[in-house]
DNA sequence: GCCGTTTTCGGCCCGACTGTTTTCAGTCG
């Protein structure tokens, strides 16, 4: 079993616990078990054969026993047994918005609603808003929610950032609104978001709210208060807007970006220090406890007041930050203005919907030094991938292009993996090329034993430079191949190759959490566009956000070496 | 069920909003 499907049977069991009425903080435990394990970027298999579970934060003896059961095993005794106690369907209730267990239990002993399909009979018939503790509005709110078929609003994080600027703008423009700010996972640039944060400070917050409540983009208003209100925007996405006084507002911003984890944690060392933390401020609760009386406009002075480094927003989720912010370890993150040129980039010869010069010519505005062409090899034929002899007439031609363009330009090629391992383009050409991409782009069902070794046996060719799009997934679309990660990183460290950081919006791959640990290992890292049009250069500015968000530092970034060192560097990788 | 420079037992974040109540439980983030 994998370590996703492990969390799932984890959150599930946390569900059924739920129904049950066991001790929230039992049930809460194997929650956090669960977003350890998603959170994992070693080795599963190497830990439980280590016996290593429990150094993992949140997974004691018990979770590790689980873990390992289900791991060896493919199912838990205690989970079956669970499962027979209570209707498994049940857990699929909780899901319903407004439905809690206590709710559900209810439905379930009263009126014996054990499904979907029985909560909607049940509400169509009104039985619903007799029950106790339910009225009639609660029966139309649980039969909205079964009748809308829009459940999945998650979005990528580029198509949500989209969507919160024009509001943040507006915001700031209010006469009553003093600061404004976007929270939550947006501000922390994970790759997909559930629901937009806004924080704003204003005296007035019922004039805020009113105007946030009534804007053309609102759909429908889920609640609203004076410091808290929620509203389905037309795109189908939830919004919410806390305001606060501007003394209040470092406090509450540095609360609603989180993450939760990250937030329990600072929590916690308030309490130590005998003061008690919430987004409104801070102040002394244990007797003897003192607190300095400078006021805290900053999340800069929040984080100095507990002798921590500031932690940039991207890092926010309790992976390490608070243990190296103790230190003053908090890395230099890369930043936008470091990279200067990219290498995984189309062109109409393939798959791309502009022409060779223009791509040149949008790299050059961008005040990039180099930029690295590679379409597709012949077996992406999908894609229109390039012949043995197209490739050759496009090296020719960047060439010729490279010592009349103002920037650099490096040919290469995104070379198919094929199914064993080999790569797609012959040898003798392969030299030929100033460097080479190696991605998958077919049979993604093969198992991950003999994916793995696929993609070692094509990074150990001597003319590989870089691994393209790792794991393939397209977020909220396609699930990733089966890889044994940890694996991969490993070869491509021996064997001294790169792996890329694909920016497209889509993709985010390789993951933000693998990065840090192995380039602290020494993996090098390229932040690729991905670019199958001008404008899609941009995508290297995500690939950034992402970049950053794996603690990144920019000497771990091959594009942002100036063009000199970058092509003494594929020259040694490729010679 | 997890965790420990106050603890191996006794904590575990806590406030806002809703709807059903008639003073508050449940849900949510």
């Amino acid at each position: 079993m994998h370590k996703e499907e492990i969390a799932k049977i984890l959150e599930e069991m946390a569900a059924l616990l739920e129904l049950k009425g066991e001790n929230p903080f039992r049930i809460r435990a194997y929650r956090n078990g669960a977003r350890a394990l998603l959170n994992l970027d070693a080795d599963l298999r190497q830990l439980i054969k280590e016996k290593k579970l429990t150094d993992i934060e949140g997974i004691g003896d018990h979770l590790a026993e689980k873990i390992t059961e289900l791991f060896t095993k493919g199912r838990l005794a205690e989970y079956e047994k669970l499962k027979k106690k209570t209707p498994a369907p049940l857990s699929r209730l909780l899901e319903v918005p407004g439905l809690g267990p206590k709710k559900v239990r209810a439905l379930y002993q009263r009126l014996r609603i054990r499904s979907l399909a029985d909560l909607k009979k049940a509400a169509r018939a009104g039985k619903i808003a007799k029950l106790q503790g339910f009225g009639k509005k609660s029966e139309a709110k649980i039969l909205e929610a079964l009748e809308s078929s829009e459940k999945e609003t998650r979005r990528l994080w580029f198509d949500a950032m989209g969507q919160a600027e024009p509001i943040l703008k507006a915001l700031r423009a209010l006469k009553e609104v003093q600061q404004a700010e976007i929270g939550g996972s947006l501000r922390r640039k994970c790759e997909t978001i559930g629901d937009l944060d806004f924080v704003a400070s204003s005296s007035t917050p019922e004039t805020v709210m009113r105007w946030f409540t009534t804007q053309p983009f609102v759909k429908k208003i889920l609640s609203t208060g004076s410091a808290k209100s929620s509203v389905q925007l037309k795109s189908g996405m939830q919004a919410d807007l806390r305001v606060v006084s501007d003394k209040q507002f470092a406090f509450a911003l540095y609360y609603f970006t989180g993450s939760k984890e990250h937030n329990i944690r600072l929590r916690t060392e308030a309490l130590k220090k005998g003061w008690s933390l919430s987004e409104y401020g801070i102040e002394a609760v244990k007797k003897g406890a003192r607190l300095s009386p400078a006021p805290i406009d900053s999340e800069e002075k929040l984080f100095k007041l507990f002798g921590l480094s500031y932690i940039p927003p991207e890092l926010r989720e309790n992976r390490g930050e608070f243990e190296a912010a103790a230190k003053h370890n908090i890395p230099k993150l890369i930043e936008e203005e470091d990279i200067r040129g990219a290498f995984h980039c189309h062109t109409a010869a393939s798959d791309g919907r502009n022409s060779l010069k223009e791509m040149i010519a949008a790299a050059a505005k961008r005040g990039w030094e180099y930029i690295g062409i590679s379409d597709h090899s012949k077996s992406a034929f999908q894609a229109n991938g390039l012949s043995e002899e197209r490739l050759e007439a496009q090296i020719e031609e960047i060439r010729k292009l490279s010592k009349k363009s103002a920037i650099r330009v490096f040919a290469g090629v995104e070379c198919d993996i094929l199914p064993k391992g080999d790569l797609d383009v012959s040898d003798g050409l392969l030299k030929k090329l100033d460097y080479v991409i190696v991605s998958i782009h077919s049979s993604f069902q093969q198992d991950e034993k003999t994916m793995t070794k696929r993609l070692i046996r094509a990074i150990e060719h001597p003319s590989a430079t870089m691994v393209g799009h790792l794991t393939g997934r397209l977020l909220l679309k396609r699930k990733e191949i089966a890889l044994n990660i940890p694996k991969i990183i490993d070869a491509c460290i021996a064997n001294k190759k790169i792996i890329e950081l694909n920016g497209n919006p889509e993709r985010l791959d390789m993951d933000w959490r693998y990065w840090r640990s192995a380039a602290e290992k020494g993996l090098l890292c390229c932040i690729n566009p991905d670019a199958h049009a001008v404008d899609q250069l941009a995508f290297v500015d995500t690939g950034v956000q992402i970049a950053r968000k794996g603690w990144l530092e920019k000497d771990a970034v091959v594009n942002t070496l100036p063009l000199k060192k970058i092509e003494a560097l594929l020259k040694k990788m490729h010679p």
